[in-house]
DNA sequence: TTGAAAGCGCTAACAG
DNA sequence: CTGTTAGCGCTTTCAA
């Protein structure tokens, strides 16, 4: 058997962060380091005397377990990584704490990391996470670089659950076999569609996101588009700016003041809504009376404006909580990740209703 | 020399992930897994064509080089931790915008947590974060649990780069030695009351953030109302509800519509601050002539309104970007990281302007 | 209930 | 320019 003393002295002069190892814990302990590591793991293997010295020996060390060795060694991962648009962005906020709260007790812990809507930072992004060898990945929408999309069939194929949030087509089969969390987009636009028909209007506006890469909200713009045109009504598809969402809402409905026959506007988001609201009403054009407006996401501000505005409810927390439970559920049996559809729901306010 | 085939063929028998690991790229490039490791670190050091077969190598087998393995050999840790009330709250997002950005091509890795402004979660955290012995940590605020502090303390004794944001008291000494970057927020609360005075106020509110935790606003409450005393003014401190802010901006203006005698009112962040603006327009209540309003956190939405509110512009995004600074600085010295003083800007508006 | 041996995937140090 | 040796901190058999 080695002196302790000196091989506690030899480890201190060697490489790594000098912070304190299972191995201090144990001499401090008089035990063996994987007492020490069955105690933390599974305290009740452990006889209690000997645990008692052990949880005093970890307070007086500061011990803090290297998760980086432990999952190293097991090579079982304990880490979701997800990939979201924007980690500030007010849409996926609730998406993040839901993920959050879902993983919160599971022993889990969530790596996040934020793409800017880029699909060429998503790939980067990707290759990062994967570094960490996580258990289960969670990416938003279905678009990927074709680097990227390679990158998840790898770790699909190497028994990594993969699951898609906020999209999932009805129409469109995966042919990667991912888990898709979310609703239909080009739905949703209809359904947006459908509601400003049902009030009357025969000519409307798509206002759609100015991030380009912003597929989702094109596509139910692409929706939107398809539904009127079904309806036999007229119907554009406008670009919102970049910048300040709200300012940008406000230039488009400048813009719209001045085609006269347009008499309803959706809108990507609340912000661009909300933003257009505002101008309508510094212009003198009565909402819902000559412009009726409705918006995406139910925003908390939307609520506050009068009238109120008319939104899209997406189930922001519940995908969240819903890509939590998917991954557990397939981390714990081996098996897939199930897909899920949740609700959109149309939530009626004053900016769209007829007079 | 050993089998490579039959070695490789054990391998995947063993324990860990399926993926594909140096050893696998060795084998398919002909060399040995050093020379592997080199090229990804250090490409100009091996041979071009040795290079070329390793980068063939690495394509095929679609390797991804694992990060606890490498962190844990190198005891270098590339990880950058940070500790956030709120992620998705739009005061921290940029913050976090301006951490990412700051730490982007400086090959580091941001772990991100939020506490909720829960200081038992923020102790939580901490011990989860510190698993992943990460090179520098970032936290939220000069308040933290005993438990948490000594973390803190040991962490910084080990080497570990500490940085408090947000928080940065200009006649308190900062004990710990710990990094501060931020702002005094009993000066910022002050300079708010000091502004509505040279308006000719002199009985003033300050509304707080209904959250317990956010000790912040609290001083800066703490503040304003030792600047008001000090001017022979009028002052009274409110509590805000709980739940959507707005709403709660909004119920403290009812309550303020009967103390008649109150002429301005300051908040501890600005959608207080609208949602008090909006009820007070709903209610017929004037701004700013019978009743000014002041705000704090510069969100988009105060921009928004008429009258435009009053607010103070805290440093958001800087604050991220010198922390990251901060952190690469001390990581690349070995030095103690710099604290700095980042200017709250009083940004005057239509709100708070005597009539 | 505890320990010994071996190894997770990678890298520092030193040869050659 | 490339390889050898040893070991990061922890966990998994398997044995005592």
């Amino acid at each position: 058997m080695k002196s302790t003393t000196s091989d506690d002295a030899n480890r201190r002069q060697r490489r790594g962060h000098g912070r304190p190892t299972l191995h201090d814990v144990a001499d401090a302990a008089g035990v063996t380091r994987i007492t020490v590591s069955r105690y933390i793991r599974e305290p009740g293997k452990v006889a209690p005397e000997t645990a008692a010295r052990i949880q005093a020996a970890i307070e007086q060390t500061g011990y803090v377990p290297n998760h980086q060795a432990g999952q190293l060694a097991s090579g079982a991962s304990r880490i979701v990584a997800a990939l979201i648009p924007n980690v500030g962005h007010s849409i996926f906020a609730e998406t993040i704490q839901g993920l959050t709260e879902g993983l919160r007790d599971s022993g889990r812990e969530l790596l996040l990391m934020a793409t800017g809507y880029s699909l060429e930072v998503e790939e980067t992004q990707l290759r990062t996470l994967l570094g960490w060898a996580p258990g289960a990945l969670v990416v938003t929408g279905r678009h990927h670089t074709a680097s990227a999309l390679q990158l998840l069939r790898d770790a699909h194929a190497g028994g990594t659950a993969v699951v898609e949030i906020w999209d999932h087509p009805e129409h469109e089969a995966n042919a990667e076999g991912f888990a898709r969390i979310g609703f239909d987009h080009r739905a949703v636009g209809r359904t947006m569609a459908r509601h400003l028909i049902e009030q009357g209007h025969r000519s409307l506006a798509y206002v759609d996101s100015g991030v380009a890469e912003d597929y989702r909200a094109h596509e139910r713009g692409q929706g939107f588009a398809a539904e009127a045109k079904a309806a036999g009504a007229q119907v554009k598809v406008l670009p919102a700016g970049t910048g300040d969402a709200f300012d940008a809402g406000r230039a488009v409905l400048r813009g719209l003041g001045a085609e006269s026959s347009i008499t309803a506007a959706a809108f990507a988001n609340d912000h661009l809504a909300c933003g257009a609201l505002m101008e309508a009403q510094a212009l003198g054009i009565a909402v819902p009376g000559r412009l009726a407006l409705l918006g995406f996401g139910d925003f908390p501000i939307g609520r506050q404006l009068t009238p109120a505005l008319s939104t899209m409810r997406p189930p922001r927390s519940e995908i969240g909580q819903a890509a939590a439970e998917a991954v557990l559920e397939a981390l714990s049996s081996g098996e897939e990740p199930g897909s899920r559809t949740l609700p959109c729901e149309l939530i009626v306010r004053g900016s769209s209703i007829a007079a």
